[in-house]
DNA sequence: GGTACGGTGTGGTCAGACCACATGCTCGAC
DNA sequence: GTCGAGCATGTGGTCTGACCACACCGTACC
């Protein structure tokens, strides 16, 4: 039933490429073509498999790829939220990504260190040239405020304080970089928190950079913003890393 | 590792996890544990799977993921260069999922632009300021050179000075972002290239700015340097698209 | 009118069967 | 002894068919 049929019916190319590759460029063209946009729901695999000539598992291999990338979203049962649907939240697979390339040691921390601190000055440096809307970064910042946070809590907020920062940046590729980069090392830097004797000052001090920070942004002064940003992030990772030379 | 089975085989617990996720989980503690490095094969989906007490579909899933993440690389047939090898090349995955991203409309193009333009402006400021080896760049300069080069060809060796400029800074965090970033939006800048009467005098100015961007980095002037690749992208953008508002 | 219940369609998973392919070994020819 | 052809083996790649769990929805019953 399938012999020839798949692609050039007449010509014996057997198309080289795998079939899992074939429903994946199936879909990236139904993408770019506007054929299927954010909200819509991906035709049900079953469906999928016949159309384009494949076995199920194929476009489940596919499918699964779209999900982890953070492309699609799916949930059984019937009604019209199962189904594979497409929501494009890049910053989970940015995550995921780096998180492996992390633990692959393709990515060392050194330099996801840098990139991120690269990153967020640029961040900082455009956060104060510009109006932008901070407020979902302060209320981070005073629940940090909240006494008696353990330093678990506390750099969980902490580091949504800094994808809050990208995000209010309204750029939605570098909030999810920084998303993607913080994820990549959260288990290092819970690793290497200080003990409970050191946490409160050190929690002190992040609490009066974090203002600081805001504060020059709040003044529109993009160079010390900037360089406040530079000063936190390469402050702590040196205080919990034994230094060796200076990143960058 | 975890009692085999569906976890605790005596509790109610049936493993709420998908089974993809457990086998990626498990890969994953792997990679961290260092029982999985660069070079090592993934055992053989059909152990694996026998291994983790799921259906070899279910490795397979797991698999396809981590292939597509650039993690590991597949291969068919017998012998050493056999199996699922872990390479860890972050550029093929970053590509994937940003070009999916802007496909589905989740990355503005503008978004990426300016983003790369961050990027590239903070890589060329650290290029400025030590010595790197900016050789394979400058190899793309003389290539870029020859006579007689197409648009396309033109742009493709631009694409791959940029990102081997992104590469010369041994940040390879850097170096993965810039090429997913390139890749994302190669589409657009094929398809906004200038047409064939224009195009001469374009590439002249994209090869006396790129000479001068190199220059500028050799003259140990990150400030210039930063400057002009500001001015070369941002100017290259608005020279293919309706400006509208100057991103950023 | 409201509620219980079963039908239906979805993704999630497994088992088994092939295929194509690369390797490496065996065995025969010379 | 050397060399080459050819088969054995083990790998990923794919398909098929069968279930399951689940969420909805319509119908029949109360």
């Amino acid at each position: 039933m399938l012999d020839d049929e798949d692609t050039v019916t007449a010509e014996g190319t057997p198309d080289p490429r795998k079939a899992w590759e074939t429903v994946l460029a199936s879909i990236e063209g139904d993408l770019l073509s506007g054929r299927l946009g954010p909200g819509d729901h991906l035709p049900p695999e079953r469906a999928l498999a016949t159309a384009l000539g494949v076995g199920r598992s194929s476009v489940r291999e596919a499918v699964r790829v779209l999900e982890v990338l953070g492309l699609i979203r799916t949930q059984t049962g019937s009604g019209p939220q199962s189904g594979a649907i497409i929501v494009a939240r890049p910053s989970g697979g940015m995550s995921l990504l780096m998180r492996l390339q992390v633990a692959a040691r393709a990515f060392p921390v050194d330099d996801v260190v840098s990139t991120r601190l690269i990153l967020e000055a640029a961040i900082a440096t455009q956060l104060a040239s510009g109006p932008f809307d901070l407020s979902p970064a302060r209320e981070l910042l005073d629940s940090m405020d909240a006494p008696g946070l353990g330093a678990a809590d506390f750099l969980a907020l902490d580091a949504q304080f800094h994808v809050s920062l990208a995000a209010a940046s309204t750029n939605t590729v570098l909030a999810a970089m920084m998303a993607g980069l913080r994820d990549s090392v959260e288990g290092y830097v819970l690793a290497s928190a200080p003990d409970a004797d050191a946490w409160p000052d050190t929690a002190a001090r992040l609490r009066a950079e974090h203002r600081g920070i805001v504060a020059a942004i709040d003044a529109g002064d993009p160079d010390t913003a900037s360089a406040r940003i530079r000063d936190h992030i390469h402050g702590y990772y040196l205080q919990t890393t034994t230094p060796k030379e200076t990143p960058w």
